[in-house]
RNA sequence: CGGGGCGUAGCGCAGCCUGGUAGCGCAUCUGGUUUGGGACCAGAGGGUCGGGUGUUCGAAUCACCCCGCCCCGACCA
């Protein structure tokens, strides 16, 4: 490609509203546009990007025995009314309807269209177990899409659903996708981590959650420092440094004013851990719709919602309005436990403790000398609390917790039957007998690895793309304005052409600083310059996106880059 | 959805407070000089000042409404 003919806009200046490293450098370099609300064009380098990406991804799909298809972004509403998911899924699924009335929604994730395409063709245990993906676009309806290319609403995925007659044979399935995208992510040159993760609303059981690690992240995950445990905050297990109450009476104290675990704590002079803290919650979406419960912990702790949305066996959680709370006998700012009218969540580790300091459920007052097994009924125990750093594993029970800032971009879940069953997908098994086929589905955020990568791979110049991913590997600038520099660019364009190189030649008539800025922030991994001055030496400079630096002769020059670009692809930099 | 901020040329911004009919840098176009780190000179094009309504002799500027964008929050009990 010749540098003159391609559309590449870049920005000198980072657009203003570009909040992130790498929704700065992909606007910047050229790679994306913003077409509307989480909607991004790909300019023609960003599509060389997500094309490496996505052909590695399906490379190693590939080899790891699942079949690419292609499913449709239009899925008509009777497959979301079968799933159950029609009236479940939130203002996050698109809907509309066409001219005939017919509602249909764009696909935010395909497992309906995947059953019903199975279900009608899947007819016997020896069809199984199969595994079925494809590289398609997702829409879904962000509250707040964000970062560009990290949180879109219409954004590029790797979904692969697999289908089984046992569980046993989804479980070695599992493990063959943990270990597939293992190899992906180490392909792609990611530093990541594979957690224990929530289901979330899609269901099922096992599931694990592949983070980058970065400051950008927008979920917290949580790792012991002794054993393999590895977990996001939403489900972590860990135990909490113990704390001992002292017995007390009950007793009730003036708290004027003072709502927050900080006042409350320096007002009466305790520690923040005999404070407990109790918020209500109401239950959203599901059968419970509505329900309000208390979740306590101690001041120390924050409540983790996910973990009380799953001990109520519902999909989630917000916090109570204040007509909510009056309902239940309570003000906003001193709630407690006492003589509550909602069931009480307490967690784990707050069991039997004595000498607490509570709400009173009345304004500016406070109990104190709560003993929870003494004044207390009807309470449920779970864990609740959000691990924190310094938290002892809930896996080993030796090693402290720690954490870090990730973003998600991959997830695999073993479903077992909560979408085989509604949809259908029945097959005979070896007894001659009907049975619901047992699922697995595989997630890559491909669009959002993009971004990923560059919040990984970048500095003060640009982007810099492992050389696997880079839109062109090798760029040929031609400095000055002379035949003889412009003839030999091209020969070794050529050259490089017919070597079957990704290489692009910066023919432009611009000055050598906006051509080495340019492929810089673009972030090529290779550069050669052909210049009046190495082609008088007869030594050409060759240099890395890295800084490093070599110089060889004309007719070398191909030769040299060659390999050196094969160091590159070796240390997969 | 709540809170905050912003919307003026492709990008980055000034002008707004204190109304008088729009400006700077970069980018773009033309001509010329330049070419190993975002060149220089001369000239040029490009704006319904997000939209609407109102106040006013007069609105980018003041008021109200709407739209869009960005950030924060979904932790407060």
């Amino acid at each position: 490609m010749r540098y003159s003919k391609l559309f590449s806009p870049t920005l000198r200046d980072t657009p203003a509203d570009a909040e992130v490293v790498s929704h700065q450098l992909l606007l910047r370099a050229g790679f994306i546009r913003r077409v509307t609300s989480g909607v991004y064009d790909y300019l023609p380098l960003g599509l060389r990007v997500l094309r490496n990406i996505e052909n590695i991804v399906r490379e190693e799909m590939n080899r790891a025995g699942a079949q690419e298809l292609l499913m449709p972004m239009v899925q008509p509403s009777e497959f979301w009314q079968k799933s159950g998911r029609w009236d479940k899924y939130g203002p996050e699924l698109l809907r509309f309807k066409d001219r005939h009335g017919h509602e249909s929604c764009l696909g935010p994730t395909h497992e309906e269209v995947i059953c019903d395409l199975v279900s009608r063709e899947l007819k016997s245990y020896k069809q199984l177990p199969m595994n079925l993906y494809q590289i398609q676009n997702k829409f879904r309806d962000e509250i707040r899409p964000r970062f560009g290319l990290m949180r879109g609403r219409e954004f590029v995925m790797k979904d692969a659903y697999s289908f089984h007659a046992n569980a046993e044979c989804l479980a070695k399935e599992y493990q063959n996708m943990f270990d597939t995208y293992h190899r992906i992510f180490n392909r792609l040159g990611l530093k990541f981590r594979a957690v224990e993760a929530d289901n979330g609303s899609i269901g099922g059981s096992a599931s694990h959650e592949f983070h980058v690690l970065a400051e950008s992240g927008e979920d917290l995950i949580t790792h012991c420092s002794a054993c393999d445990y590895a977990a996001n905050v939403e489900k972590a297990l860990s135990t909490p440094p113990s704390y001992q109450g002292i017995d007390a009476e009950l007793g009730e104290v003036e708290t004027p004013k003072k709502t927050a675990v900080e006042d409350v704590v320096s007002f009466l002079n305790v520690e923040p851990f005999t404070l407990l803290k109790t918020m209500i919650y109401v239950a959203v979406g599901g059968e419970n719709e509505g329900q309000v419960v208390a979740a306590c912990v101690r001041g120390t702790d924050n409540v983790q919602e996910i973990k009380l949305a799953r001990a109520m066996g519902v999909d989630e959680v917000e916090l109570a309005s204040k007509e909510q709370l009056e309902a239940v006998g309570t003000v906003t700012g001193y709630a407690g436990p006492m003589s509550l009218h909602c069931p009480i969540y307490m967690d784990i580790s707050l069991s039997d403790e004595v000498g607490l300091v509570a709400g009173a459920n009345k304004y500016n007052f406070h109990i104190t000398g709560l003993n929870i097994s003494r004044d207390l009924s009807n309470i449920t125990y779970v864990d609740l609390r959000e691990t924190q750093v310094g938290d002892t594993c809930g896996k080993c029970g030796k090693g402290t917790m720690e954490t870090s800032r990730g973003i998600e971009v991959g997830h695999i879940f073993e479903l077992g039957t909560v979408y085989a069953k509604p949809m259908e997908v029945l097959f005979q098994n070896e007894q001659g007998k009907r049975d619901v086929a047992t699922m697995g589905c595989y997630g890559i955020g491909v669009s959002r690895l993009m971004a990923a990568v560059v919040e990984q791979c970048n500095d003060d110049y640009g982007i810099m793309w492992p050389v696997n991913l880079a839109p062109f590997r090798i760029s040929v600038i031609t400095l000055g304005k002379s035949e003889t520099a412009f003839a030999a660019s091209e020969k070794i364009y050529n050259e490089l052409l017919k070597q079957g190189v990704d290489v692009v030649w910066d023919d432009r008539k611009e000055s050598p600083g906006v051509k080495f800025k340019d492929a810089e922030l673009t972030g090529i991994p290779l550069r050669i310059v052909v210049g009046d001055r190495g082609l008088n030496n007869n030594a050409l400079e060759i240099k890395t996106r890295w800084g490093d630096k070599a110089e060889a002769s004309s007719d070398e020059v191909v030769n040299k880059a060659l390999s050196m670009l094969a160091e590159l692809q070796q240390e997969n930099v």
